[in-house]
DNA sequence: ATGTTATTGCAATTCAAATTCAATAAGTGG
DNA sequence: CCACTTATTGAATTTGAATTGCAATAACAT
């Protein structure tokens, strides 16, 4: 937590940001959860223990994290952006069981030198990769 | 087309569901484009000729036309639907520019085997394999 | 301390997705 | 071919996440 607000702060200052309460608080919500959430979800959070902060609020918030790096956004099968948190995460895959919607993460850092290959065939600078696998988990397949 | 109105026919047919104009003629437009189509962009085609159809129809059809396996779909970076066909077309990936929302399809048949493995490993059965690269397009980088 | 202006909280808006419902039409049995 | 049942349609409405407008507030430079 420390390192990440650190890095929030500075995100600010270099933006020429203000600093308030409420960025800060938001972040340590966010940080406290290792699920991926959606803004509903995280809002339903920090409410609990910072009632005096808004949804809208939270919503820009984790956008000014996003965009420190702090975040990264992924979107479930029904088109919600969910955060997970990407200061010292890896980068991952997600497979999503479509019908208990558990998401398991896995490693692929292979896929990924594959997919900059195909990027670099089509002189095409990479951003973001990303891989999804859509199916049933271990209990639901059964 | 004869094939992919022979293909609805009998998933409607499967499904006890009616035969109807509007599903064919849905079918017919959505087959009449090659591009990624939104509900939205797909019924603005269809209502050039086909105005009696509603957006409704068009947004219902391509339910049943999906489900038949007759397309399959994608999510642009905004969050939206859209649709590709899906019969006799090869899966492939989606490398996205960020700055012009060009789309290139690139071939990602290795990667999919990868995927594959990834799944296999978490006991995960696979229905549909994504793989996406957001970044800029060989134009836009520059 | 004061003035400037970004930020907040609330309410309202946007927009794709989905649904409601009365009218219509497809399919079924007589 | 007709009558009946019920899925489908079209129009309007609703939903819900995402986003924004605005007046009040708070951060921060001077």
């Amino acid at each position: 937590m420390k390192e990440e607000k650190e890095i929030l702060r500075k995100y600010i200052e270099l933006k020429g940001l203000r600093k308030t309460n409420q960025r800060y608080k938001v972040l340590e919500v966010f940080l406290s959860n290792e699920s991926h959430l959606s803004v509903d979800e995280l809002y339903a959070l920090v409410k609990k223990k910072y009632p005096e902060i808004s949804h809208s609020t939270v919503f820009r918030s984790m956008k000014i994290i996003f965009d420190a790096g702090l975040a990264t956004k992924i979107r479930t099968c029904e088109g919600v952006i969910q955060y997970e948190h990407s200061y010292k995460h890896s980068q991952h895959g997600h497979m999503i069981c479509s019908k208990c919607h558990k998401m398991i993460e896995f490693d692929d850092t292979k896929i990924k030198e594959l997919l900059k290959k195909a990027a670099k065939k089509e002189n095409f600078k990479v951003q973001v990769c990303r891989t999804k696998i859509i199916g049933l988990c271990g209990k639901c397949k059964k």
